[in-house]
DNA sequence: CTTCTGACA
DNA sequence: TGTCAGAA
């Protein structure tokens, strides 16, 4: 099938199913005509792709395991482990982070209910960092 | 009409 | 990621 087709079927915008292929996450066939070529198989490749991107992996790191993943149908493939582990390191980290603006934001909560005054303006250290691990 | 690549008021 | 251009 070609791209029209798969971004239709898997709700992907040919803009997105093209980026993965740059990286390296699908690799379609060229026609006589250049277009792309896809598998039947690609609609649930781009499909797990879609998965492992809202569970927050990387391209980069999705490229890792996918094959695994792909081919032992959720069965197990041990060099996916430390990219799981290293996940919810971030996500704890993360969590700490927003604890953090949480708790600032709540004390100023209390001081206009008990119209109190409160320190101005503190950075939150590391809050500002979105903590993105992209781009080829 | 569909796809391709490259680029960004 | 969207979107537009110019070409095939």
């Amino acid at each position: 099938m070609k791209i029209g087709e798969l971004a239709h079927r898997t709700g992907v915008s040919l803009r997105s199913l093209r980026y993965y292929e740059q990286q390296k996450l699908i690799s379609p066939i060229r026609a006589d005509n250049g277009y792309r070529e896809y598998s039947p198989f690609a609609v649930e490749q781009v499909e797990t792709i879609k998965f492992y991107l809202n569970m927050g992996f990387s391209t980069e790191q999705i490229g890792g395991f996918l094959n695994c993943v792909l081919q032992n149908k959720e069965s197990f493939c041990r060099d996916v482990l430390p990219v799981y582990e290293s996940k919810i390191a971030e996500l704890d980290e993360q969590i700490r982070l927003l604890g953090r603006i949480r708790s600032n934001l709540h004390e100023r909560v209390q001081a206009i209910l008990e119209e109190r005054r409160i320190s101005p303006g503190i950075p939150i250290e590391g809050a500002m960092d979105d903590g993105n691990h992209d781009d080829r």
